[in-house]
DNA sequence: AAGGCTAAGTCTGCTTGACAGACTTAGCAA
DNA sequence: TTGCTAAGTCTGTCAAGCAGACTTAGCCTT
């Protein structure tokens, strides 16, 4: 690797950073978080992420208006009627993000236990693991077999 | 889903949040990108992410504690030596994080000419993506055929 | 209909972190 | 010894995060 070829396009038009501008906030990657874990409640969420009411409140507001989440009403047993917040399919799309989250997080951060949260396969309760797969079938072992190379929307700098 | 089984859980055993912990800044993530690029370099990175000096500093720094990126010199000519920032092993091992938000953004967020970057398989050059798979060699359609369930280092809330 | 109950917020004052731009440092070369 | 450059640090300003108190809106009981 002389000179990165990276160094010759322009980074705006990078799609990560286009995906971060969404949801590249701190609280919004914990909310998500419980939001797969099945949590759809305000309160719920406030507690276990620690959020800030204020600041739970804005990122529920930005997920729903990115269409990420969407607000549905609930009634719980002689109370009134609130509004919670479920995953859409375009939230759905996010949990690749979470699940490489998580396995890295197992593998270099874990606490004493091991892992609090294992991904098993709904069909056949097999473990379920991020991988990192080509278009010819193969399981690649590592990041080092993938080469990056310049998109149809890459544009060159002046 | 009646009651989701994780409000009986505690949240502080989540490795998600661990890993955040580490990485889960907003800067953080662009320079990893950056990283992967095969971008090296201090002022590179500056320019290319956007990152104030200090900002960048505190975050090369961080990550190099962390031992996701580690420092290299390097000698340009007729310059005095300097140093680079290469990705550890465990740095590597984030590129699923990164190659998902970057599959989310193709899809949703990418601008006119599509994405800007592309990943292939080193040895047979097709397209890599990140897929969930399963132990029984099942690749997973979607994140809605993924059941999450309480893992050995879960704690129950008293 | 008055008042209490609760989830889901908003409001207030404080503190931390981000930011832009100027400045500093350290080694190499002329 | 002076200049050059990448890689930082420093300073003042401003936005964001934060904890804790307060508010809101329906449903229920009395």
């Amino acid at each position: 690797m002389s000179r990165p070829w990276a160094l010759d396009y322009d980074t705006a038009t990078c799609n990560i950073a286009a995906a971060l501008a969404v949801v590249g906030e701190k609280w919004t990657f914990l909310v998500l978080r419980e939001a797969f874990n099945g949590v759809r409640r305000f309160d719920d969420m406030r507690r276990r992420t620690g959020a800030p009411r204020q600041v739970l409140s804005a990122r529920l507001a930005r997920l729903v208006a990115e269409g990420i989440l969407r607000k549905a009403p609930y009634r719980e047993e002689g109370q009134r009627s609130r509004s919670e917040y479920r995953l859409t399919d375009k939230g759905i799309d996010l949990f690749p993000v979470l699940a490489s989250l998580l396995a890295w997080g197992d593998k270099y951060a874990s606490g004493p236990g091991g892992p609090s949260v294992a991904l098993t396969h709904r069909d056949c309760g097999a473990a379920v693991a991020v991988q990192l797969l080509c278009g010819n079938g193969h399981v690649l072992k590592s990041a080092r077999d993938v080469t990056p190379v310049p998109g149809p929307g890459a544009r060159r700098i002046a």
